[in-house]
DNA sequence: CGCGCCTCCTGTGTGC
DNA sequence: TGCACACAGGAGGCGC
């Protein structure tokens, strides 16, 4: 479940390790990793093969390696992917999806993902910003991250706030963790409604949202199961620092009371209930 | 157009 | 023991 602690983490790794090589063989294992790349797979090998890597970005959850030839490959971990620098001689494994080897001979490139939500493509033109991720917001830590206009989008939003906290147009890197971990600490129920979110409270939330994302990233992320690695395949730690998510039954931190989790949009939202209480009229 | 629900996937854990 | 099912969930797409 990586989201942007863990994509940050990535990025950092593949900026070590990819920037100023060049591409040498692409092989795409599994069709549905490229599925966003309309030409299809050869191509998507095709055009990549004899480009150097000139840079690693990242907005939100998506990352792209800017190209010598002003194109992008766009990657998206999905909620199990995992980008790794192994040798040629490691084994491929189950879930193996794409391999980039390099012109220098060094550790290739591997595209790993078990549940196949995330994908690569090559965006022709996008090593600045790529076109396939123009309607992702900025995330907190974009230099022109502009918190008054995202709390003055979240006031005219006529939904609940872990909802609004999620859509990647509105603020871009939070997911479902790092959404229930700022709602308790903001001390909101995500069914609160945006529209009636005081100013001052829509700052207050979008700071704990940069905090914790931030005390995340110092730790490498959170690895709640053994899915989100960084390059080397090592975990991150925040999972040992969560409040809430994943914390059904314990107590809450800061008052004791016995955190609750309740589904929510086909998933689970963990809060406490005396922290962080349910509105009257609660917006879904 | 905004909002919210559904779907795509597979491995793991649990209950009968 | 084995089967059935819940669960994890990012984001595109679609229906209202």
């Amino acid at each position: 479940m990586p989201e942007l602690p863990e994509v940050e983490t990535v990025r950092l790794g593949l900026a070590r390790h990819a920037t100023g090589r060049r591409i040498a063989g692409v092989e795409v294992l599994h069709p549905r990793a490229v599925r966003r790349h309309a030409p299809g797979g050869d191509d998507f090998a095709a055009v990549l093969v004899g480009r150097v890597v000139t840079g690693v970005h990242r907005r939100g959850k998506y990352l792209w390696l800017a190209l010598d030839s002003d194109d992008a490959l766009v990657g998206h971990l999905g909620m199990s992917g995992q980008l790794l620098f192994l040798g040629a001689e490691a084994p491929p494994g189950p879930h193996l999806r794409v391999r980039f080897r390099f012109a220098d001979g060094g550790p290739e490139l591997r595209f790993v993902d078990q549940r196949t939500f995330g994908g690569m493509a090559v965006s022709l033109g996008g090593a600045a910003l790529p076109a396939e991720i123009a309607h992702i917001a900025r995330d907190p830590f974009d230099p022109q991250f502009d918190p008054e206009r995202v709390v003055a989008a979240l006031r005219r939003r006529r939904t609940g706030v872990k909802r609004a906290l999620l859509d990647q147009t509105l603020v871009s890197g939070v997911g479902n963790i790092y959404a229930d971990e700022s709602l308790w600490r903001a001390g909101l129920h995500g069914a609160r409604p945006t529209d009636r979110l005081t100013r001052p409270a829509g700052r207050r939330l979008l700071a704990h949202v940069t905090e914790v994302m931030g005390e995340a990233l110092v730790q490498g992320g959170t690895s709640f199961d053994a899915l989100y690695v960084n390059v080397n395949g090592e975990s991150g730690y925040f999972d040992r620092s969560l409040s809430v998510y994943g914390r059904e039954g314990e107590p809450c931190p800061r008052c004791d009371a016995v955190v609750r989790r309740e589904p929510f949009m086909n998933r689970s939202s963990y809060f406490c209930p005396r922290c962080q209480p349910r509105p009257r009229r609660p917006s879904a």
